[in-house]
DNA sequence: ATGCGTTATGTTCAACTGTGCATTACGGTA
DNA sequence: TACCGTAATGCACAGTTGAACATAACGCAT
């Protein structure tokens, strides 16, 4: 049934801080792996350098082991990896953000508001 | 598997402006739908009058036909009724909700994160 | 006529978020 | 040694959000 309306979400994973993992922040982690440092992961997501490492310090916190190790110095000026803790939070959170994906799929083509009720 | 991680997530229905229903909403409206006012509806969720008639406003803008109908003066003062399509709204919006509450429990309990990933 | 409680609307204020900028420490490289 | 780019961290600033406060219009009751 068409009605104009969509059905929309948000899911995430929450640590005894709060947010431990969401979309953003699993994007952020793939963009370190991807760039090898968190300035230019920031920088491939148009983020500030200041909120990216707060997220990162965030999930570190977190993590009974760091999702992303930083080094100071050397080659490049230093640089951030992903640890393997970090690699099992992001296959973890895609893995049930497909399920979500699929759901709100499946369930946005079934919203029941009526023909009546489409939007101005 | 335990792992000390819960599942979270947040659910709204788009409509031309961005959001039309969410949780907070439908409870607005059946807060105005016992009370039958927007003031004492928002009093009884210690929410703000303007918040509260904003809300009711954007709700109304993105219906067809508005979900709340406000009378003004007359006994009591005037209040607010809520309208067939706001009911529409409110079984609409449970009904997803309620799959919505059952996919977040069923998958929370399947967070493969592992159990070296128990929360500091 | 006056009073009352509500709708409807504008304006100001405080909290929260993220940006931008500055600074320090670091360790390879030229 | 001097330089460079990064991690790590603090501070000031702007945008957003909802709260709080102030009015005006309205229509029934006293």
């Amino acid at each position: 049934m068409r009605t104009g309306y969509r059905l929309r979400g948000r899911l995430w994973i929450e640590g005894p801080e709060g947010t431990f993992l969401g979309y953003g922040r699993v994007v952020l982690l793939e963009r370190i792996r991807e760039h090898g440092s968190i300035s230019a992961a920031a920088r491939s997501m148009e983020m500030s350098y200041r909120h990216a490492w707060k997220l990162v310090d965030s999930m570190n916190r977190q993590s009974r082991t760091p999702v992303v190790h930083g080094s100071t110095g050397g080659k490049g000026g230093g640089g951030a990896v992903l640890t393997e803790a970090g690699e099992r939070a992001i296959t973890c959170f895609w893995a049930a953000y497909g399920d979500f994906k699929a759901f709100i799929e499946a369930r946005s083509g079934t919203l029941a508001l009526g023909e009546h009720d489409i939007p101005r």
